[in-house]
This record gives structure tokens, sequence and C-alpha cells, in this order.
RNA sequence: GCGCCUGUAGCUCAGUCGGAUAGAGCAACGGCCUUCUAAGCCGUGGGUCGCAGGUUCGAAUCCUGCCAGGCGUACCA
């Protein structure tokens, strides 16, 4: 609709020249949008604004030369108006929206999609929690953000792997292990003391269990290295377990998990290392080995190799991300939590000069859930075992009202998420607003198909043309808006924008809702209104599926 | 110190490319269920968009400086 409008507002500009009225037909970079104010019409258009110095004229006068100049052959527009400064104000008439709706509803469960992304490989990588404890809720709000990403990005025409990277190598899997074992030998009797950087938890005391039961005291007998080295394998192996079934539980699947040991175990780390050394990006001082970061935007150089042999992180993440573009990806998002934002730079740096596009890399970084029951915070700390996980935030609330809150702000603002907010029925709880459409819906179409006999519902245009209502055409203007909000969410990696998209859609159906029946005296106008609300709740279903939402037939 | 993020109504937050009188929800107050689900709707109040400059027809939005809060600043992961 607003590239009609753009199209018509042309042509006036063009036709207004050859007929002498304007020196040029020079227009400005305009745009056309729905203005916030509904007194301000259907569309604005600033044409006039921007082109007042192309054309040497003062906007207002430039805006009714245009109009005079405006074709409308399919007679779309009801009147128009110049405002303020020079806004050129659209008020439609309702016909004009009657097709989008048959559009719309014809899309079906393709109606926001686009072919923006041209089919490039896009690869999301999320979670990545190290395997030595589950997932709290800081790892749900990652999870529903790169899962949400992943959707929306798939909607705008992009291909899309989600991967889980598994830090099992270095020390805090050690750490695990040691903690596991020595929960194991206090098990066995035997006094033992808890170093400060060992994990408390009673997932510990747990796997210690497990392990006593598997192999009762004979552990005790091995050499402690050998011991420390099973308790971490069979401990990860555990945890990773249960790290992949409460994301399965929180509707996340991954099409791959990619393990950092694997990056060793095939040589990819000593292969990256050697491709950089070639190439003089790193290089040897003091006894380790560098990585010229700093020729790439880093504020300074990053050790990839210690001095006592041992490789940093950072040089299994150089390997990992080289091997990411290797396999064929054009793109790859990273989701991280806000505190390991220092990384970016010298991530950035690591895949420029492993000879990407700063731009192939982007990281959303996600910041902090303060976890709250009844406006008062919970305690939260992972060494001393003193947290929610998802999986008990999930039992609590449920998926769906968990993954829709980690999704009500911009994903670079911290979060509360009340506990006791998220179990309860009402509008303070903006999932129940949203699914309670859908709902509704159903009952009204199930309604119609018990007592009116109507089953399937058709685009008649006899039908669609008794929508005239302010809060009919109220609802198809906000449909009309699904298309961009997931475009824009896609360009900006901002998955909240579908969800205000649909609170917005939903406050436009509940308010049509309780002014007007659907299933009203007039046949032709019943199905006109069962025609309309089955198509939002046709969008509702898929922007809900878009945040990984259920959308019941019942509440 | 340096870097990144945040600062919008009493509270929690929206506000792509600069647009008109800055919007929601909650809380407060007042209304609406014999009719399709009241998990809903309607109405009333409530603002120096952290502060100060600058850019321009126009700034919450862009630029500069400052203030406050969070996080980071390892040959840790």
């Amino acid at each position: 609709m607003k590239d009609i409008i753009r199209e018509m507002i042309g042509a006036a500009v063009a036709r207004a020249h050859q007929a002498g009225a304007l020196p040029s037909d020079a227009m400005g970079d305009f745009v056309v949008e729905a203005p916030k104010l509904d007194h301000h019409g259907d569309f604005a258009a600033n044409v006039a604004l921007v082109s007042a110095k192309p054309q040497r004229m003062a906007p207002r006068r430039l805006a009714e030369i245009l109009l005079a100049h405006l074709d409308d052959p399919g007679q779309r527009i009801e009147r128009t108006e110049i405002a303020g400064p020079g806004f050129i104000n659209f008020f439609l008439r309702p016909a004009a929206w009657h097709p989008l709706l048959a559009d719309i509803h014809r899309a079906g469960a393709h109606y926001g999609t686009s072919d923006a992304g041209g089919g490039q490989r896009v690869q999301v990588e999320f979670v990545s929690a190290n395997p030595t404890g589950p997932l709290h809720v800081g790892h749900g709000r990652g999870a529903a953000v790169g899962d949400t990403v992943a959707n929306i990005l798939e909607a705008a025409g992009y291909e899309v792997q989600r991967e889980y990277y598994i830090n099992d190598s270095g020390r805090q899997i050690r750490t695990l292990g040691l903690s596991v074992y020595l929960r194991y030998v206090a098990l066995c009797g035997r006094e033992v003391e808890f170093p400060e950087e060992c994990y408390q938890g009673d997932y510990i005391r747990d796997l210690a269990v497990e392990i006593r039961q598997l192999k009762g005291d004979a552990l005790l007998d091995e050499a402690e290295a050998t011991a420390v080295d099973f308790c971490a394998r069979h401990a990860a192996g555990t945890i990773l377990d249960g790290i992949r079934n409460d994301l399965d539980r929180f509707g996340v699947r991954f099409d791959r998990w990619y393990s950092e040991q694997s990056l060793f175990d095939a040589g990819r780390v000593e292969a990256a290392l050697a491709d950089l050394r070639g190439r003089g990006i790193v290089y040897e001082k003091d006894g380790a080995q560098w990585c010229r970061t700093s020729d790439y935007g880093d504020e300074k150089d990053r050790v990839v190799v210690r001095q006592n042999g041992l490789t940093t992180y950072f040089a299994s993440d150089i390997a990992y991300h080289k091997d990411k573009y290797d396999r064929g990806f054009d793109r790859v998002i990273d989701v991280w939590g806000a505190d390991h934002h220092g990384y970016i730079a010298r991530m950035t740096a690591a895949v420029e000069a492993a000879g990407q596009r700063r731009d192939q890399f982007q990281v959303i970084l996600v910041h902090l859930v303060n976890l709250l029951r009844g406006g008062q915070p919970v305690a939260m700390s992972t060494r001393a075992g003193e947290f929610v996980t998802l999986a008990e935030v999930v039992a609590e609330v449920g998926r769906d009202a968990a993954r829709f809150i980690f999704l009500t702000r911009h994903h670079e603002s911290a979060l509360d998420f009340d506990l006791e907010l998220a179990k309860q029925k009402t509008n303070e709880n903006p999932v129940y607003y949203v699914q309670y459409v859908h709902a509704r819906i159903a009952s009204i179409l199930r309604k119609a198909a018990e007592e009116y006999g109507i089953g399937e519902v058709m685009a008649d245009p006899a039908a669609l043309a008794t929508l005239v209502e302010t809060e009919e055409m109220a609802l198809i203007k906000a449909m009309a808006a699904f298309p961009e909000t997931v475009a824009i969410a896609a360009a900006h990696l901002e998955p909240h924008r579908v969800t205000f998209f649909l609170m917005d859609l939903a406050a436009a159906f509940h308010a049509y809702y309780n002014r007007h029946r659907v299933l009203a005296e007039d046949p032709l106008l019943t199905r006109g209104r069962l025609f309309l609300v089955a198509t939002v709740q046709q969008v509702i279903a898929r922007g809900l599926g878009l945040l990984g939402v259920s959308a019941p037939e019942r509440m």
C-alpha cells in the first residue's frame, strides 16, 4: 500500500513538471509512513518537505501543486490534506484495504516472509554454555533470543543453521572433574578439603553419588589424575545430556553440537595458528605467541599460546570461527552474555585477520536476567550452587510464558523476570494477552461451524465490502505492518519487535471484539467478519510461531 | 584511567532510515458481563526524553562534552 502511494506521488511530480507547474522533476528522498496519530490519516508523506530545496518552493505550496496533479485510478483515496509544515496526509477508503486482507489470508503461513536474505547461509551460534553445570535463566534468555533470531532470519529468506559450541576442553572441565572427584572421595568417608575454585551445587553431589554407584570405592585406588579425568568426562557427558534435555523442553533444537575438543583432535587449532604465523599475524614475544589483533581494530595484541606452551581459549575460538567460514557460511552470528562484550573487538579482529569482512561477523549481546519472586530478588550464584535453573523456571511457569517474557525487552537491556508475574493469568502477563486472541477466535470459528454451519471462509468481495468499521480497518492496518516488522527485526537482529507487534495486534483485536459481534444478524456481514478474524488468527499464530510460543485453541 | 552498554510518565518499557501534539502496560481513579471466553474492553489524570551545547525547516533519534548506573579491561574460561 505504501508503495502504491509512493508511485502515485512520483507520477504526480512528473505530471506537474510536464504541465509546467513545477520547475523540475527533482524529488528529495521522501518516505511514506503510517502516522502515529489516527487523525493524520492512513499514510503521510514528507515529499513536499524534502523536495522544497530542489524545487525552490515553500513546502505547503509544493504540496498543493502535487495534490492538484495526483491521479488515483484505483479510487483508493477518500481524501487528502496538507498538514503542519507541509505533510501530505492520505485518508483511504475502506475498500482500498480489502484486497490486502485477501492477500494476507491467501499467503497463509508465508505471510511476513521475504527473500531479503537471498538464500544467504547464516549460522547462529547460541547458548554454548560450558557443560559444567545446568542451564540457568540467563542461558534461557540467550536460548530464546538466539532461536527467535534464527526463526526471523529464516522468514527473511536466509538459510540458517543453529549451532551449540561445547567447551569440553581446558581448565573448567578439569575443575568440574576435580569437584566431582573430591565429593566422591568424601562420600567414600575420607576427609577432604574443597578448594575455593571448585563447584559446590547439589548436582555435583548427585554426580558423585552416580559415580560411586557405578564404581564403588574403586576410583580411590587409581592415580588422582586418572580418576579426576574419569570424573570430568563422566560429569561433562551427563551434564550435557541434561542441557540437551532442558533445551528440548524449552523448544530449542540445534542442527549441530560442535565440540571444542574436536578442533584439537582434528588439528584445526594448530593449523589455524600455523596459517596466521605464516602470514606474520601470529608472532613470538616473551616466550609466548601473540596475535596481531591490534592491526584489526583491537586495543592490543592477544596471547594465543602461553609461555607454558598451552593454547588460550582465544586460540580455540580463532580456529572455530575460521572453520565456520570454511563450512561456507556467509554470515556468522554469535549470541553472547553481555559480560563477554570485551571479547568482541578481538574476535572481530581474528575474523578479519582470517580473511573475512568485518560485517560477516556479528555478536548479539544478551544482558542479564534479574530473577524475582513477588518483587523480591532471588539469590543467584553459580559457584555456590544457589541458582534457579532454566528447567525449574520452565517447570514452574511453562515454556510459553518463559520464552515470551524473555523476548519482551530489547536484548541489550537488563530484564526483570518475576516468577509470580509469569504465572499470573492477568493482562500483566503479556503472553496470555496474545494467546487469548488466538483462543477467542478459535472459539468463534467453532461456534460458527457448529451453530451457523459456516465452515471454510472465503474471500468473497461482497462480504469483504461489509468491513467498514474503524476497528476493522485498524486490524487490517495492524496486520499490514507484519512483513515490515519481520524485515526490520531481521535486519537489526531484534526479536523483541515481533513481540511488540503481537501485543499491538492483540490490543486491536480485543478492542474490536468488545465493540462488535462477529456472528452478527446479517449473514454477509458475518462472513466478512469471520474472514477478518480468521486472518487475524493466522497472523497471530505465525507471529507466536516465530517466537517459539504455542497458539492454543482453548484457554 | 580506557572501552562497551544503559539512562524516556510513580514503576516496567516501546519508539528502523531525523518528522507533526513523545506512545504502551502496570499502579491510581471512574465505568462495562441475561449476547461469540471479563485471561477482555472503555474513560480520566500523569513527561525539562539524564544535563549542556551543536548540526537543520525539524532532534528522544545525528555530533561534542559532562553526569549517573551496569559490565569489561588476564600468558582465566
